[in-house]
DNA sequence: CCTGCTATTTGCGTTAGCGCAAGTTCAGGA
DNA sequence: TCCTGAACTTGCGCTAACGCAAATAGCAGG
């Protein structure tokens, strides 16, 4: 569809174990957009159409209750698949796909994943190995919500940010997107007013240094401490 | 390997779509065997050899955090496929399984794993759905811890109990198979005492009825109600 | 540079739910 | 039948975290 390199892409985890030529197929069905930030890719209840691989940008995962409280099930960093509806055999897409920045997204038709996962059976495995981790991701992070206490499942939510999403600057491992003390919240089942105290705390004691929408970890072994539990 | 007769297997959600040779053959793979109550199917983290059916019984599904405390993932419920590691790319079990009553378990060894999804994709299909169903309910679980009082989670606890393993008796919806306030607070993320706690003040006003390791469920809409949040 | 909006901070009172402890009930085995 | 340990109940004090409210700070657009 566009003039997409498959050597840029033949590395990702989705690709591995796929030849050459076949990548090259697979890459020709796609279509890449961009979304700008804040821009929904899918939303929550929609019906499934096509699925994603992020090529570059972070997306914001976010899940709805009936009540209206959002709550954010996961980042998604570049190279990584998502809107798999299909793979889980669901009709519809399970949360909405924020653009948490602009982003660029490949994009295939539901109507080519059979024919897909059967021709390229080292992409179906990868992809369900995809799904697999995540569901681990997500009961653990119910682990830390039956669990732990408040300052735990922060301090555990920050370190994940950083480690998947970090950026090293000399104030610190940035993450490398806009997050909110509203969005953290959002991911430890707490308020922003608590996370903006835990933070404050945080910074007077030089673990991390924050600012709108902003967030250093600047020393992570006493992050994960704090994470253990003191 | 036993005496097994498909045809008792053949309305089962995983065999949905397979030819009924298709299945003689599957079934022909596979070892019955029985486990007494409280017998561990296999641990957490132990090097995955089989995959699993429970023909007959209930299974509790627990994840042990790195300080040892217990959380109930889920239960399995007769018909359902478990310990599937294979299918989610893992190498090990993710949880522990634990028979919650004397159980009959089909399994088969992990070595023909990837020669059975390939001869039979509605095996895989119904697999990957398996699959991508718990992510939900997992999911759908973390919301609840994110954004409902404990009143609220046990309240939805017991109601998809009874939906998953409830039976009908003249003392309204009996959860088929024992489970202690222990049990319920490790799937809800609260204490023993304040599952008694609940359960009493439930009882008095005749929305459960409740004994050792014994929960009838006797009007659900109003227990709905209060999983609603009031 | 000013203005308005959004994000953040922080104080303070409240409370849901925990943790401890003591007592009670119950089922199953000797 | 009695005994014993596990399961359950319940009272009480405590505190982590919430919820509200008011003030402050920082970014974006004009």
């Amino acid at each position: 569809m566009k003039i997409l390199d498959a050597s840029l892409l033949v590395n990702l985890a989705p690709f591995v174990g796929i030849d050459r030529v076949d990548l090259d197929d697979l890459i020709s069905k796609a279509h890449a957009i961009r979304f700008e930030k804040d821009r929904h890719i899918f939303e929550q209840d929609e019906l499934s159409h096509s699925f994603f691989l992020l090529l570059d940008g972070h997306i914001r995962v976010v899940k709805v209750t009936p009540h209206g409280e959002q709550v954010i099930a996961r980042y998604i960093s570049s190279g990584e698949l998502f809107g798999i509806a299909q793979a889980m055999g669901r009709t519809t897409y399970p949360a909405n796909a924020v653009a948490a920045v602009d982003c660029v997204v490949l994009s295939w038709p539901d109507a080519i994943w059979q024919d897909t996962i059967t021709k390229y059976p080292s992409f179906a495995s990868n992809t369900y190995k995809t799904i697999g981790d995540r569901l681990q991701d997500t009961q653990e992070r119910i682990m830390e919500m039956a669990t732990e206490r408040v300052e735990q499942r922060v301090a555990h939510a920050l370190i994940k940010l950083v480690e998947q999403a970090g950026k090293k600057t000399d104030e610190g491992q940035l993450i490398d997107f806009p997050i909110s003390r509203q969005d953290i919240s959002e991911m430890t089942g707490t308020t922003l007013h608590t996370v903006s105290r835990l933070l404050s705390a945080w910074e007077q004691g030089g673990l991390v240094k924050s600012g709108r929408k902003k967030v250093f970890v600047v020393n992570q072994p006493r992050l994960n401490a704090i994470a253990m539990g003191h």
